[in-house]
Order: C-alpha cells, then sequence, then structure tokens
DNA sequence: ATGTGC
C-alpha cells in the first residue's frame, strides 16, 4: 500500500492510500499554493479535490502571513452532531417529509426573541445576514437524520451516550452570506495578497472572520432546533467543528509525549522566539478538538472517530483531517454522467433506502453518491497514517437539501 | 460557497 502519507516535496504531504483517488489539478493547487509567500507547509487530504484556484480538503501552515482567500467565502463552515430522543420505530419518512416542508425560508417571528438573545450572547451585532439563520443554504451542505450502524469502540461510543435506538441530526452547514460578504469586502481591497500579522487589516479581517465562526455555530444551532421543533423532537448537541478557518497555532499548544522531535521538525520553520503560526483550514477538520464526525456522501456512511494525537503523524499533517469524503466529479460533469442511469426520482432514494429531499434538479445530480469518493477509502487513508481510531460508523435515514425546486 | 451574474 506504501506510505499513507506522501511527501510530495518538501513542504507538501499528502494523506491518502493506493484506493483514494486524488485528481491531479489539486494536487498542481496544493503544490502552487504552498508557494505563497510566507506558507511553510501545506498537507492535502483524502478528500482534497480542485477548488477555484486553492484546494479543498487541505490545510496549510504559515509563519506571519494569513490568506483570506485561503479559507474562502463560507468562514465558520462545519459539521454540527446532535443526539435526539427521536425513536427509530417512529420514523415514517413521508411524515417528516411534509414536517420539514418550508424550511429553506426564513425563521418565523416567533424566533426572534430567541435568535436576538442568542445574537447577544455570542457578542454579535444585527446585520441584514440574520434572515439566513436557521437555513442550511446549498452546494454541498445538508441536514441529514442518520442512525447508528456499527460500533467500534463501545467505551468511547458509550460515553457520547448516545442510543442505538435514537437518531442523531448531523447538520452540514456555514456563515451563509455574511462570511461571503467578509470575503468579497476584503478581496476588493486587497485581492489574494496575504496579510501580515502585525497590519491593521489582519485584525479587521480576523474581527469579522471570529464572528462569522460564531455566526455559523448559531445557524448550525437553529437548523437543528428548527428540524427538531417540526419532528416534535429533542436534541442535545454533541459536537461542532469548524473546518473553513484560519487559526493561531502554538507549538507549545499540544502535548505531543512521544515525538516531540517531530513535532519540532515541522513546525521549526516557524518563528523561533514564540513558536507561532497560522493554520489555514480549508474543508479540513481539525484534530485537537475531541471526537468528530467525518460524513460520506448521501448514499454512503458517516464515521465518527477520534482523533490520535500522540502520532508522528499528527504534526506532520497540520493537526487536520479530511472533512468528508470530497468530490470526484466536477458539479458541471454530473448532470451528463447520470442522467441516463438515473430519473430525478431514483435519487431520492439511496442504496440505504433513505430519503433524499431535494428538490432542485440540478443539485440532486451534483450531489449523487457517484459524484463523491468513498467514505471508508478516506477513513482507512487517515487510519493507516495513524490519524484517526474510528468508533461507530452511522447511515442515513432522511438527508435534506433543498425545497426549492427548478 | 453566495438574497447567485451578464
Amino acid at each position: 500500500m506504501g506510505n499513507p502519507i506522501q511527501k510530495l516535496s518538501d513542504n507538501v504531504s499528502l494523506v491518502a492510500n493506493a484506493d483514494t483517488w486524488i485528481e491531479g489539478k489539486a494536487i498542481q493547487q496544493l503544490e502552487k499554493t504552498a508557494q505563497l509567500d510566507s506558507i511553510v507547509k501545506a498537507v492535502g487530504m483524502p478528500d482534497l479535490h480542485p477548488g477555484r484556484g486553492y484546494p479543498i480538503g487541505a490545510a496549510f501552515l504559515s509563519r506571519s502571513k494569513i490568506y483570506p482567500a485561503l479559507v474562502g467565502n463560507d468562514i465558520g463552515c462545519g459539521m454540527s452532531l446532535w443526539k435526539t430522543d427521536i425513536k427509530l420505530r417512529k420514523v415514517n419518512l413521508d411524515k417528516f417529509e411534509k414536517h420539514l416542508s418550508t424550511i429553506d425560508a426564513p425563521l418565523h417571528e416567533d424566533w426572534k426573541e430567541y435568535i436576538d438573545s442568542r445574537l447577544v450572547e455570542k457578542g454579535l451585532m444585527k446585520t441584514n445576514f440574520d434572515q439566513a439563520l436557521g437555513t442550511i443554504g446549498g452546494g454541498n451542505h445538508f441536514a441529514e437524520l442518520q442512525q447508528v450502524s456499527d460500533i467500534y469502540d463501545e467505551a468511547v461510543f458509550n460515553a457520547l451516550d448516545i442510543s442505538k435506538n435514537n437518531l442523531v441530526l448531523l447538520v452540514h452547514s456555514g456563515s451563509r452570506g455574511l462570511g461571503e460578504s467578509i470575503l468579497r469586502n476584503h478581496v476588493e481591497e486587497f485581492g489574494h495578497q496575504g496579510l501580515d500579522e502585525k497590519s491593521e487589516a489582519f485584525s479587521h479581517y480576523m474581527k469579522r472572520h471570529d464572528d462569522a465562526l460564531k455566526f455559523a455555530e448559531l445557524n448550525r444551532e437553529l437548523i437543528a432546533k428548527r428540524i427538531l421543533k417540526r419532528l416534535r423532537g429533542n436534541g442535545e448537541l454533541v459536537i461542532d467543528v469548524n473546518h473553513n478557518l484560519v487559526s493561531q497555532f502554538r507549538v507549545s499548544q499540544i502535548q505531543v509525549s512521544q515525538n516531540q522531535v517531530s513535532q519540532n521538525q515541522v513546525f521549526e520553520s516557524l518563528d523561533s522566539e514564540n513558536g507561532k503560526g497560522w493554520i489555514h483550514r480549508k474543508g479540513a477538520t481539525p484534530s485537537d478538538c475531541g471526537i468528530v464526525m467525518i460524513p460520506g456522501s448521501r448514499g454512503d456512511y458517516s464515521y465518527l472517530v477520534k482523533p490520535e494525537l500522540n502520532s508522528n503523524s499528527s504534526a506532520e499533517c497540520l493537526y487536520s483531517l479530511a472533512h468528508g469524503a470530497g468530490r470526484k466529479w466536477r458539479r458541471s460533469d454530473c448532470k451528463s454522467r447520470l442522467s441516463k442511469r438515473y430519473k430525478k426520482s431514483d435519487l431520492e432514494r439511496t442504496g440505504f433506502g433513505s430519503r433524499v429531499i431535494c428538490k432542485n434538479k440540478a443539485l440532486i445530480y451534483e450531489e449523487a453518491p457517484e459524484a463523491y469518493k468513498s467514505i471508508s477509502s478516506v477513513i482507512e487513508s487517515m487510519k493507516a497514517a495513524n490519524l484517526v481510531t474510528p468508533i461507530a460508523r452511522f447511515k442515513p435515514v432522511l438527508t435534506y437539501k433543498t425545497q426549492g425546486g427548478c
């Protein structure tokens, strides 16, 4: 199988086993981005795929400059997992689909007081983007009801107190129009150049970036609460982790018990006085925030994994993991590749027998399971690299994309 | 990705 962490060049690594398809264009983007001024290390995750200029499924360490364009427009995009009290035996997909109609619309006035109080608690000002709070958005965003399928580590799983008889809810969304406007305003003034950490522009961007993280977290919370209310269920947040962000890293921040040497090798090019740097995650899940969920396509499993920090690999991989299966096909290719095989109605069911709610015809093809890599190859790559230990996997019951038709 | 671009 070869080394699961391939060294592509001096400061570029790729986590992928032989089974994991990685597109050449994504590698080119990874290597080109690694050449940017102040960037000392780039790592492609097994879900690496091409983006608009910069690859998705990658992490970048810089010394003293940050690159807002590298984080992209969906600042704070992430994954939240909720355990619910909705019993598997109570699942009625037709009823659920009815209950979930119109959740694309802005939240009703009844939510206003709660939203206002949550904004205040998070220190966020009101903006015109608030009407998007509680909505999923487009692209690869979704909300998915899932059931436990397989448990690999009973002790760790049981500690999370997730019942095998109940559904869980996974929400993938971000900061909607807010993050988009932050990046657009930034690019209009500065283009794609990096911002020195001592500059005023840096502080201005980071303040807005941090607000977008909080906004995205609140958005996912409101999406989950809205769905649970519609389904007459209750839920509790288990995990919420962002995978599009830039954050400061200190060498001393993580204790690597056995392999301090390797960590120092990776981070040796940072400022020698304080050992600080910036980790840009573009579709890369942090590995230093505890247990995380890494979903496959709507027709594949989602894996709950425990990141392993006591390995050579975690520093080499910039304390980052894949954020999903990663696209295999370009969006624009999906319809032509699949329309002979499947009608739209075929795509509203998956191999698991789960339901897909997506009234947008282009999107239901673009997000077809065939358009994504196999999640097991992504997980196996990270396992072989000693980055994660799988705890459990879940299978989809109902995937909500959008009611918006066209 | 985006109250979606000419």
